[in-house]
DNA sequence: GACCAATAGGCAAACGCTTGCCAAAAGTTG
DNA sequence: CAACTTTTGGCAAGCGTTTGCCTATTGGTC
């Protein structure tokens, strides 16, 4: 069949020399065609006779043709790809965010440009803006831009945001405030009385409403309640964090987020607070990591991976030209509590626990 | 001054409406000049005379003018994006790669383009001839495919592979191996006379050399060593490798990676052996969670990000124009071995060890 | 004032692809 | 066999930039 061959590539899919990958004349000049008709029979497949078709399949496959994207995108307006932005990529609750988004991605044929904005609303507008042509649309996950400006950039292009409700701003939110009842019952029901919530940075959305939620679960439960100054979400913050919760003379403490609460379980540790037995502590978003360590977290689980998963669902559905046009423009997806090793029954008010002289016994 | 301005969008750089984002076209028509002017004044600074520049600058900006990547990328071949390849984005030491790439591409104005090759060669290959002509290069971690694919795909485009050697392949290699002296030392001194490398994936090369390196320091050190069937490297296998370590009668292991580590720790406290003082367990890399994971993970510490940094800077130069020519094709990244809590002495043949008797006391 | 070297700015041709429009070829019907 | 309708494929006009080349304009020198 393919009689003359140029010179067949010894790895297929990757021409080996030359920089000049084919174009799609070089392909419709060797297939005998218009380059009209190249584009047709690969784009448009009832557009062009079927033989003929095949036969430009057959030639583009033998120059190894790929379309060039950017050419594609020029004229299209559709690039291909979708941004992704993260407040700090070294938090470990994105990287599930960005495993969702590059599954869902993937599967849809689309390439990820991850971007971290360094938790500046700033840096975000500015690449949002920079970045407008080259992506079909964004997610962005926790933004920090204000609330106008969300509501604009979302107006300027297609962005679905995680974590952050704004008017009229198609997101998805996890809602781990939903699960805050749980916590605080679990707490309740091992006779903690006073619990502090330990806050994040204060300009994250979703630190104000879990500690909303917390405040009301606890009051309806009549348990103190109570929050710290804000901590930046890392471990190394959780050791100031295990500080002023003990300063605080609360018997529990639900955190932000995991990554404080694995901190603080380090500087409690060090300290020779015994958790659970002296202090619970409750973390949120089960992050990895949250499952190991010493001891394991209890959390309010929070399925991130779908987040990111069901963000680019809606993004892809909201770029579809003829999309269910009443698809959801919203989504909250439900936490529920994990129970670990770093939550237990309070301190009775002196002498060793019940349970330590079992284990005493024991030994 | 500015008198006669268009619609002012209310947010800052991003235009508030309209689908169509101003062109080079009308910058050029608004400051009554010719496009190429713009283009010009915009990248070739010295090319304009300063007045008209500024004019133009000033334009551009109350147009919030972008320039369209595409197009620039259509015509100049150079798009701006690099791809990062990653071979299992589940696995957190992609995660530091990912951080050390994304602050790299950042701070050189260049974009990320995230791709998850699932393990597959045939994945990375068939993406790097997609993505071929959409990013300026790529970085392969960790890379699956064949030495004969890697080569092929370095000559048809700049590439730098990670934890990967392969001749004529730019790359940057986590020297884990060369720590293994040091951990085997470690654990020597310990009285360990019997190591067991725990191996992980057959198809890694890193795997390869780290028990290759562990058999030949163990034997410099007199101390006996084997190796386990090939695990995957996931916490999850750590169950089936915790018991395969048991099994062989070695008093301390070295795992392929922290993940592998991490598994093998929770499998081992689940059936109440004790670490380090009935085994001792030592990792590589220093993930995030070898320093909180229960024990605290004794592992060969791997400057992972700054692989990441390094292998960007490496594929910049090698894409600048006229670059540094003789720069370095190939870099080795030390590691060194971080001594916590999995490692410990020898246990002695039989009864309580000296430390517990003292534990004892103390309690 | 004439001549020359800079310097500034414009024209138009790419870059690789898509797509509206048209014409040729083929099939259908009376 | 003529007059349609339907396929099928080609032409060429862009998409938004960059850049080689050319022409004004400017300033300097004799």
């Amino acid at each position: 069949m393919a009689a003359e061959h140029g010179t067949a590539p010894a790895v297929a899919h990757i021409p080996s020399r030359g920089p000049k990958p084919a174009t799609i004349n070089d392909v419709a000049l060797k297939a005998g065609v218009a380059a009209s008709t190249v584009s047709r029979a690969l784009s448009m497949p009832g557009r062009v006779k079927t033989t003929t078709r095949e036969h430009i399949e057959r030639v583009a496959k033998e120059l190894h043709y790929v379309p060039n994207a950017h050419a594609r995108a020029l004229i299209s307006g559709h690039t291909g790809a979708v941004a992704v932005f993260v407040s700090d990529i070294k938090n470990p609750f994105y990287f599930d965010i960005i495993r969702g988004t590059q599954k869902q991605l993937t599967v849809a044929g689309y390439a990820q440009l991850l971007v971290d904005t360094e938790d500046s609303g700033e840096l975000e507008v500015g690449t949002l803006a920079k970045l407008r042509r080259s992506c079909d649309g964004a997610i962005l996950a926790a933004p920090r831009l204000s609330d106008v400006e969300l509501v604009a950039v979302s107006k300027a292009m297609p962005i679905v945001a995680i974590n952050r409700a704004a008017k009229g701003v198609p997101s998805v939110v996890i809602d781990t405030a939903g699960g805050m009842n749980q916590a605080l019952e679990h707490l309740a029901s091992l006779g903690h009385s006073s619990v502090l919530y330990v806050s994040g940075p204060r300009s994250s959305w979703s630190n104000e409403k879990r500690w909303r939620a917390m405040r009301a679960a606890a009051e309806a439960l009549g348990v103190k309640s109570g929050r710290t100054a804000p901590f930046s979400p890392t471990t190394a913050s959780g050791a100031a964090a295990a500080d002023a919760l003990l300063n605080s003379g609360a018997t529990a403490c639900v955190a932000f987020n995991d990554l404080l609460a694995i901190g603080m379980l380090e500087r409690l540790r060090e300290r020779n607070i015994r958790v659970p037995q002296d202090i619970s502590v409750v973390g949120c978003d089960d992050i990895f990591g949250a499952s190991f360590c010493n001891p394991p977290l209890t959390t309010l689980a929070a399925p991130i991976e779908q987040a990111g998963r069901v963000a680019v669902s809606m993004l892809l559905s909201m770029l579809a030209p003829v999309g269910p046009r009443g698809s959801r423009r919203s989504v909250v997806l439900a936490t529920c509590l994990t129970v670990r090793g770093s939550t237990g029954p309070v301190r009775t008010p002196r002498g060793p626990t019940s349970e330590a002289t079992v284990r005493d016994l024991l030994d």
